[in-house]
RNA sequence: CCUGCGCACCGCUCCGCCGCUCCGCCCGCCUCGUGCGGGCGGGGAGGAAAGUCCGGGCAGCAUAGGGCGCCGUGCUUCCUAACGGGAAGGGGUACCACUGGUGACGGUGGUGCCACAGAGAGUGCCACAGAGAACAGACCGCCGAUCCGCCGCAAGGCGGAGGCAAGGGUGAAAAGGUGGGGUAAGGGCCCACCGCGUCCCGCGUGAGCGGGAUGGCAGGGUGAACCUCACGGGCUGAAAGACCAAAUAGGCCGGGUCCCUGCGCGCAAGCGCGGGAUAAGGGCGGCCCGCCCGAUCCCGGCGGGUAGGUCGAUCGAGGCCGCGCGUGAGCGCGGUCCCAGAUAAAUGGCGGGGACCCACGGGCCGCAAGGUCCGGGGGUACAGGAUCCGGCUUACAGGUGCGCAGGUACU
RNA sequence: GGCCCCGUAGUUCAAUUGGAUAGAAUGACAGAUUCCGGUUCUGUUGGUUCCAGGUUCGAGUCCUGGCGGGGUCA
């Protein structure tokens, strides 16, 4: 299975965010806050996933645009494992990153937080079901 | 060789693995949608993509024509689709070098800067200081020739009437300037020159320039103050605008619709026929039957419109090459190329080399500034399309070319 | 993505048509009062008027460019 992500996988739509962002449970590793629900979605794909990256600290788009990238990328590299996941208990889910911090971070750390966020979203959502 | 400045240009590169997006072709899968998965080939950020400061293309709305108003621009000619942009030119100004003159000031060359129309249309404002600041002005001064008074034999002295804008002082600015003559002292009062105004002639498309004559000097500054003149501008902007179109609510149109019960058809929902009971808004009517309308709810349809989607939207005032025209910005002709089109928003991640730069240590060359080789270390800027073009402005590691200035060494 | 507004002591606000040394409250600091603290009184301090140019004799005010902050539009 290769590790691709393509467009079907990533959460779009204004009502869609919006209710993650406003009824979501939220899971926070330092730089990054996860918001996630689960929700049936129209798509083949367990899970749709958005990144979000303010202007509030981070004014250049070059930076936004970068530190977007490793976020995505460190989600791509890891999300089969959590496919798996939710394969299991037959569930769907959207999820939305927000990036807090104001400068932009290390390929390690995003690397860390981004896979050790979601490991506790779905043990604290899923798992004990 | 080094340093600085100006102008023009470039603005990292290669390999491996894992990924994104668009286009074309092909294959597989199913819940058949232009979905999901896969293969091959091709395209994929900038000189500023930025700030949003100007100008257009394009779109919608408004609009008979014209005026007023409002806003913008402002030396000339040209370039351009257009511009507040650019090119060439004119004028002014500051500095430097050389130079003419006793001096005011002028000439030549170079470099930088200039929102550079009008202050002979009107209005406003010019604080403080200063005697006086816009129909100028005697504070300190200078003079006191002339006239008057006093003193003196006289020469003359003192005081006054008064004369003076040359000097001092104030100010950002004080009624042309310099040199001389003249004078009681002074003053364009007179002369020469410098500056300025007016007129004439010549040159230039023009801004203006050159020459001559003439006036004795007209009279401050401020239009990035109101304003005048000339020219330009309808307003709003891709969240413009066009199209397709769920769910829910409401609108319009059509049909049905009181309750109880029996039989038949049907899997059921329900429909048809018969019997009984009788509540209810309005109309037709004296009253009843009956019929019609309305309300309620049900079914079907229509149009507006939201989510969502598609177009707008990537071939253009286009890039590159060559030739010709023009001082130049540019223009013309011919050839050639197709070069991002995302939309909660694509160029990324990891690893390894290469190139360049910086300081350090060491070797070699050189009188020296410096050059070169080796070693380990650090760095490679500013910055990311969002409708598209033409400009402007701002940010920027490092490099290349040309020009200028300065320094060092050698000949 | 478009449009609009604002920027003055540490903080909140003034400053007439452009006019001299940018003013007030509060804060901070020091002193007095008090056994101590608060209140009160007195004094002191504090400014690149966001930055850089320009116009003007003179700029917080006018003009140009930049920087920063805020608002608004489906």
């Amino acid at each position: 299975m290769r590790a691709t992500f393509r467009k079907h996988e990533r959460l779009t739509g204004r009502d869609r965010v919006k209710a993650v962002a406003t009824t979501g449970k939220a899971v926070h590793e330092t730089p990054f806050r996860l918001v996630g629900l689960l929700m049936p979605l129209d798509t083949p794909a367990p899970a749709q996933v958005a990144f979000a990256v303010p202007k509030r600290h981070l004014r250049l788009a070059v930076q936004r645009n970068r530190t977007r990238r490793l976020m995505r990328e460190a989600y791509r590299l890891n999300k089969e494992r959590w496919y798996a996941q939710l394969r299991a208990a037959d569930r769907q889910c959207a999820w939305l990153f927000v990036f807090q911090g104001d400068s932009v971070p290390k390929w390690a750390d995003t690397h860390e937080k981004i896979t050790r966020s979601v490991d506790r979203w779905l043990l604290q959502h899923v798992a004990r079901r």
